[in-house]
DNA sequence: GAGACGTGGTC
DNA sequence: TGACCAAGTCT
């Protein structure tokens, strides 16, 4: 580490220590509990996370009450954050965890990295939070940090500059107190040295910054090009029989899988109101026959590269003779035990209508 | 290495 | 309102 990193290390550390954020995870060094925050921290906001943090390690305190959980409750305790797929990424670690490490959360990056779901940044990121091992990260904000300071140009998502950048954040790694190092180099991504318009008037290593020097803070790091967005739309129906809702449990292989949903239709743009009626009809047909379905909300959302838009169609079936194609994942249940059901987040919304205006039948009589 | 994987907040 | 962004990992 020669002179200049060095000041540049100490800088950042004065200036976390003044400027940092109270978050829940950064009040323990509880390796478990920095693996849970990173893993959900993935891709998502801190101000989303937040709340899913503390109810789940109130759920699940330490690495053998996870592994000890049933998945569909650990994926109700984290519908609505999405990328599912990290949840049970996180289960089968807690799970590695107690089987092959006696339980406790490996302490090193080579260790870390062999759990499932944790790569490069999760792994520095437990080794040096939860550890004060001197491990360096890279993510999004230390990302854009890192190519400044060095005017590096290169695209983001190329492999070069995730070389370059692991480089980087080795060799500005003081040997000591990485994880306040490490926690200053994202905190100061985050609030000073952000997207658009960075507050370099305000960031304590100004100094040393290539771009900022050069006026470069604009075109580095440069804009990756997104995919264009294509629309589709769903129809689903909310089918009632006896103060039970017909879910169904969706099956490997599609969208949101493991998680639960009211039976849809998918509706191409070509596809005409009337059409879309009919469809619902044999579609709410199969569990029984229904009394005139009608749209009753419209729930818009966008997903990665897809503009999605699902209408939900409330329906109530007359007859107790209800036909089931697929017994092992269509049910009945009630809604007190749609509550207790994992759904992705738009339809956590209707589960929400549904149940809250039940609530509110509830306490008026 | 490109594409898949979710969602909510911001300007 | 829509485009962009957020503590990545896996295939």
């Amino acid at each position: 580490m020669d002179k200049k990193a060095k000041e540049i290390s100490r800088r950042l550390a004065a200036w976390y220590h003044k400027a940092k954020r109270d978050l829940p995870w950064r009040n323990t060094s509880d390796p478990y509990s920095i693996l849970v925050s990173e893993v959900m921290l993935q891709q998502t906001t801190v101000s989303v996370v937040e709340p899913y943090y503390l109810r789940f390690l109130g759920a699940f305190p330490d690495v053998s009450a996870l592994a000890r959980a049933h998945e569909e409750d650990v994926l109700r305790l984290w519908s609505g954050l999405g990328y599912y797929r990290r949840a049970r990424l996180l289960h089968a670690a807690a799970k590695s965890i107690v089987a092959q490490h006696d339980g406790r959360v490996p302490d090193n990056v080579t260790t870390l990295r062999g759990l499932p779901g944790v790569g490069r940044y999760t792994a520095g990121a437990v080794a040096s939070f939860g550890y004060g091992k001197a491990a360096p990260i890279v993510e999004a904000n230390s990302a854009r940090v890192l190519t400044r300071l060095h005017a590096y140009r290169g695209a983001l998502k190329g492999s070069k500059t995730k070389q370059a950048l692991w480089d980087f954040a080795e060799e500005l790694l003081p040997s000591d107190n990485a994880r306040e190092h490490n926690y200053a180099l994202m905190e100061l991504g985050s609030l000073i040295c952000v997207p658009v318009k960075p507050l370099c008037e305000s960031c304590p290593i100004a100094f040393a910054c290539a771009a900022h020097v050069n006026n470069l803070t604009d075109s580095i790091p440069p804009a990756s090009p997104k995919p264009a967005k294509i629309s589709v739309h769903f129809a689903g129906v909310v089918t009632e029989r006896d103060g039970r809702y017909l879910v169904r449990r969706i099956p490997e292989g599609e969208w949101h899988h493991g998680l639960y949903e009211f039976p849809k239709i998918t509706i191409s743009a070509k596809t005409s109101c009337k059409k879309a009626r009919e469809m619902l009809g044999d579609l709410v047909h199969l569990y029984g026959s229904c009394i005139d379905p009608a749209p009753c909300m419209s729930i818009k959302y966008t997903v990665t590269h897809h503009r999605v838009t699902l209408q939900v169609w409330r329906a109530y079936v007359k007859t107790a003779d209800v036909v089931c194609d697929y017994p092992d994942i269509l049910s009945w249940v009630s809604a007190e035990k749609l509550r207790k059901l994992p759904f992705g987040s738009a339809q956590k919304k209707i589960v929400k209508l549904i149940t809250g205006r039940l609530d509110s039948l509830n306490t008026e009589s």
